[in-house]
DNA sequence: CTTGCTGATTGGAATGATTCTTATTCGCTG
DNA sequence: CAGCGAATAAGAATCATTCCAATCAGCAAG
């Protein structure tokens, strides 16, 4: 069985030396939260998740390593309106579902051609390099 | 004008009584600020172009009319990441590119079918009130 | 082992957009 | 034309985030 809490976080020393930057245990732990439970949270709930097994890290530390992550492309930064912002491990192609009466957001996996068919609507000259898509509504009661 | 053709009825007064709300000089100016100069301002943007025009309002007077104009249906609140909150009078289905360079807004144009294609990634029972597409990279240079 | 270097972390202060509060004014309805 | 609720004005308050200055950690060279 595959452990999230013990499993290494391959990616993230490999990720981080390739762009010229250092390992420390706390872009460990600020990464390995959002390994572990995988609900978008903002980075001040990421704190409070990270602070008993680290209690002398900072806020502005996790603000930073949060940075750190999005720009080695292993987390992605989600904003609905001018709410605070939510990051995310799912690499993966997706949309954002955000429910308006609980605020809980889903991902939607976005399969490749209807990224295609998006993209579609751009006139010649534009130059997408990302598309963010974000649904406002009511998801399931389940 | 070339965009009042093609809007749908959007008479400022109408919309305000449908909403039981009253049409006060300040709602006039501001709204009409958004339909001269369709480029996505901010509010202090909105502030300084009214200003001239009716020097007592306050910024505080800028944010509740384009709360409401937004209440009404008859602008649209555009977000890019936590930048500040942006106001488009543009009612028809559109997608946003913004220019990573330049910072600039673009209205791209949503063909229905297209709009129906993404909410086409919703699983069963996810009710979609709005659906927000957004792309960031560099728009045509021209 | 010490020194020096560079990047990372801390804690607190600063920022900036927005919202809140309170008093005042306005526009209608009766 | 009196009264009521809605709207406005001005400034204080809030909240997420960033900035800043000082300290710290890991590593390489001496």
């Amino acid at each position: 069985m595959r452990s999230a809490r013990q499993a290494p976080p391959a990616n993230l020393a490999e990720r981080l030396a390739h762009s010229g930057l250092r390992n420390t245990p706390q872009r460990e732990v600020v990464y390995n939260a959002l390994l572990v439970r995988r609900d978008h949270p903002t980075a001040d709930e990421v704190y409070t998740r990270v602070r008993p097994e680290m209690p002398t890290i900072s806020l502005a530390t996790v603000y930073n390593c949060l940075e750190t992550l999005v720009q080695c492309d292993l987390v992605r930064q989600v904003n609905f309106e001018r709410g605070p912002s939510r990051y995310c491990a799912n690499l993966l192609p997706h949309a954002h579902f955000h429910d308006e009466k609980t605020g809980a957001t889903y991902d939607i996996p976005l399969p490749p051609e209807v990224l295609a068919h998006v993209r579609g609507v751009l006139p010649a000259g534009y130059e997408a390099k990302t598309v963010e898509i974000t649904f406002h509504g009511q998801a399931p009661i389940a």
